[in-house]
DNA sequence: TTAATCACCTGAGGGC
DNA sequence: TGCCCTCAGGTGATTA
């Protein structure tokens, strides 16, 4: 399940297979996504040349001189890059076929993602222009978090997972990163102090960070653009370890739902 | 305005 | 072995 470390290390992968190819054709075998796949794709992209590949929140923005490709990988979405023709699995939904023979290839079993086409700036796109700031760049950090959060109810995971507050912290990071500052997930996030916001800011950047270093995580389907999995999930210390020992008490983790989301924590390490 | 819930979808895994 | 059911989860839309 891509989270922002995998989205991250896709970008890094296809980036030198796809930056400065033109595209030759493109194949749509299952147009039904998150919302409907442009049907005109085939019409509109082929001669271009894809300029750049960047990431924007869990969005990868694959840029031309005509518009921008914004790809987002849902569920169980995954990019691959095969240097040759090779017949299609079961869920390879689109094919990005360059003049030099490459092929970049979407695979969505769970059909969550989307892939969709703006001419206007990305940025300004309704998907994007509402989003808070990148949780890994010096716009995000502990006073942010506290600014937004006064007055707020909501448990503190929800309000890390909130995209209008900070952008990439899923439902896996935000387990990690909560337990690293030994915050209860379901504390009102208006409740906490700025120290405690200041930590937390730190433990979501170290989390993501050692994530991205390591490839993403390993959960069901993910794997890198080259097929490949993450190895991130050796490192989770929380996340689906519920009624094991606690790595700093030994007590059992204890697993709750917080807005409906699988939550693991530890009672007596987070407050 | 905020918080919670629903909907989308399919594969994995457990129970029988 | 096979069938059925539940769960998993990102995120926009809808509801309270």
């Amino acid at each position: 399940m891509p989270e922002l470390p995998e989205v991250e290390t896709t970008v890094r992968g296809i980036a030198p297979h796809v930056e400065g190819q033109v595209i030759r054709q493109v194949v749509i075998r299952q147009p039904q996504l998150r919302w409907p796949v442009p049907v005109n794709l085939p019409e509109i992209l082929p001669n271009l040349t894809i300029r750049s590949v960047s990431r924007r929140a869990k969005y990868l923005l694959i840029s031309t001189d005509a518009g921008t490709i914004i790809l987002h990988l849902g569920m169980s979405g995954s990019l691959r890059i095969l240097p040759k023709e090779k017949p299609a699995d079961k869920h390879d939904h689109i094919d990005f076929i360059f003049n030099n023979g490459t092929i970049l290839r979407y695979n969505d079993p769970r059909r969550f993602g989307a892939v969709l086409w703006t001419t206007s700036s990305p940025a300004g796109h309704d998907l994007l222009k509402d989003l808070g700031p990148e949780p890994l760049s010096s716009d995000f950090d502990g006073m942010h978090l506290y600014r937004l959060s006064r007055n707020r109810k909501a448990p503190i995971k929800s309000f890390v997972m909130d995209g209008h507050v900070v952008v990439g912290v899923g439902n896996i990071y935000a387990n990690e990163a909560l337990f690293m500052a030994g915050i209860h997930p379901k504390r009102h996030a208006g409740r906490i102090a700025l120290a405690r916001y200041q930590l937390l800011a730190d433990c979501i950047k170290t989390v993501l960070h050692s994530a991205i270093e390591q490839g993403g995580t390993t959960l069901r389907n993910f794997v890198n653009e080259a097929g490949n999995p993450g190895y991130f999930k050796q490192q989770l210390r929380v996340y689906g370890r519920a009624g094991q020992p606690c790595p700093h008490c030994l007590r059992p983790l204890t697993e709750i739902r917080v807005t409906n989301r699988s939550t693991v924590f530890c009672v007596n390490c987070q407050h």
